[in-house]
DNA sequence: GCTTTAAAAAGTAAGAT
DNA sequence: ATCTTACTTTGCAAAGC
């Protein structure tokens, strides 16, 4: 609870996308993965969790996965190599070198100090801006560059998602604390 | 020839047909809500624009309708919740403010986050209260604003607990109930902001 | 647009104790 | 009155309705 905005950045949650291989049959990986969860009606994808690191998979029948969950990009890759080898177990063939596609990273930060959310929305003249306290009580600001959004709250704590890489979130903070500057509402 | 005039003919029809709709709509749900003359036109103008810009397009009428009325409450300063709304309108709340978000920026209206103030008017009315305690309540959501205790809080369970406690300090008390009641909000929303606006604002609360 | 997953922020809500 | 659980918002992919 100190130190710079910049060190208090911290990933939440990482989504990713990944290919394991042509086809699966989703009936057979659902009664044989302990815990699997699968209902056609409800979802075309069967959802598996894995505990360490903790992170839950969604597998459809092209082969294709959603990884959601993951703390950091090696805990990542970790879950898609665990999530290979429960596939392997069940005879079932996957691609050699698994890799993935990070489509979207969730890190909160904390500028330190509270914000006026009020004075920010009408300094930004609500340009790039939405802020409606009776629906929800963060700031939501869209960046060009990173392309990212960003939630401000008023205890001054941030969540920046939407971007594929972990830098974006470090880039997103410098110019949130460039602009809020630059406005003297820092 | 003839058929290209009639076609012409036909969307004239559709879109005055459609016009009409939706300002029946307009009206109605603004009686309703007890909406003065002056939203309704606001409101209508708010949805003509909506419609010369095509804004219609994917949307209902009656979503647009609802998003118009909503966003005419807040630029005439007498807010309707979005609930409110989603109340006298078959348009669910998510999809009223979703419109509303749309047209809000199509249109530029630039709308600023409703104000505790402007609910404390029609907040008071319903409880009877009298003109010194809005003043009361009024004066007490201006120093909050200054003392950032509104960022982030919802614009009703702020006024209500500044009606609460003027209400109180004007000896014409109010429960927490009935000002939840009128609110909209629950009483711990009102237990929660009026114990933040009496610490921070040093206001003695006596029971 | 919806469905399902994950996770944080802070406010509000609802049901239970 | 306080606790627990849960919903609001943001971003994203997957296959199909």
């Amino acid at each position: 609870m100190h130190g710079t905005p910049e060190e208090s950045l911290k990933i939440e949650n990482i989504v990713a996308s990944a290919k394991v291989t042509d086809s699966l049959d989703l009936p057979t990986i659902s009664s044989r993965i302990p815990g699997a969860d699968y209902d056609k009606k409800r979802f075309p994808g069967v959802v598996i969790r894995m505990k360490d690191p903790k992170i839950a998979a969604l597998v459809f029948g092209s082969g294709k996965v959603v990884l959601t969950g993951a703390k950091s990009v090696e805990s990542l890759s970790q879950g898609l190599e665990i999530l290979g080898g429960k596939l392997r177990d069940l005879d079932i063939e996957i691609d050699e070198h698994l890799t993935y596609t990070i489509q979207n990273i969730v890190t909160s930060a904390d500028l330190g100090k509270p914000i006026n959310l009020n004075k920010i929305a009408i300094g930004f003249n609500l340009d790039r801006i939405e802020y409606e306290p009776e629906q929800f009580p963060g700031l939501v600001y869209r960046l060009e560059e990173p392309k990212v959004v960003v939630l401000l709250f008023g205890s001054g704590k941030l969540i920046i998602t939407g971007g594929k890489k972990p830098e974006d979130a470090r880039l997103a903070v410098r110019k949130i604390i460039t602009d809020l500057s630059n406005l003297g509402l820092l | 020839r003839l058929r290209k005039w009639q076609r012409r003919i036909r969307v004239s029809n559709a879109t005055e047909r459609n016009l009409a709709f939706a300002l029946s709509e307009l009206d109605r749900m603004a009686s309703a809500l007890g909406l003065p003359r002056n939203v309704r036109e606001t409101a209508a103008v708010i949805y003509r624009d909506a419609v010369d810009k095509n804004l219609i397009r994917g949307r209902s009428i009656e979503g647009v309708a609802a998003a118009a009325l909503y966003a005419a409450c807040r630029q005439c300063s007498v807010p309707r919740t979005l609930d409110e709304i989603a109340e006298v309108s078959r348009v669910s709340r998510k999809e009223i403010g979703r419109t509303y978000r749309f047209i809000s920026r199509e249109l530029g209206l630039k709308l600023l986050p409703t104000s505790p103030i402007d609910y404390v008017p029609r907040f008071c009315s319903g409880l009877s209260l009298k003109g010194e305690v809005q003043s009361r309540a009024v004066e007490i959501l201006r120093q909050a604003g200054e003392r950032e205790l509104t960022s982030g809080r919802g614009p009703t369970g702020v006024a209500a607990a500044a009606i609460y406690i003027s209400s109180i300090l004007s000896g014409e008390r109010r429960t927490q109930r009935e000002v939840a009641e009128v609110a909209g909000v629950t009483e711990v929303t009102i237990r929660n902001r009026y114990k933040e606006l009496a610490e921070k604002l040093d206001i003695e609360i006596i029971l």
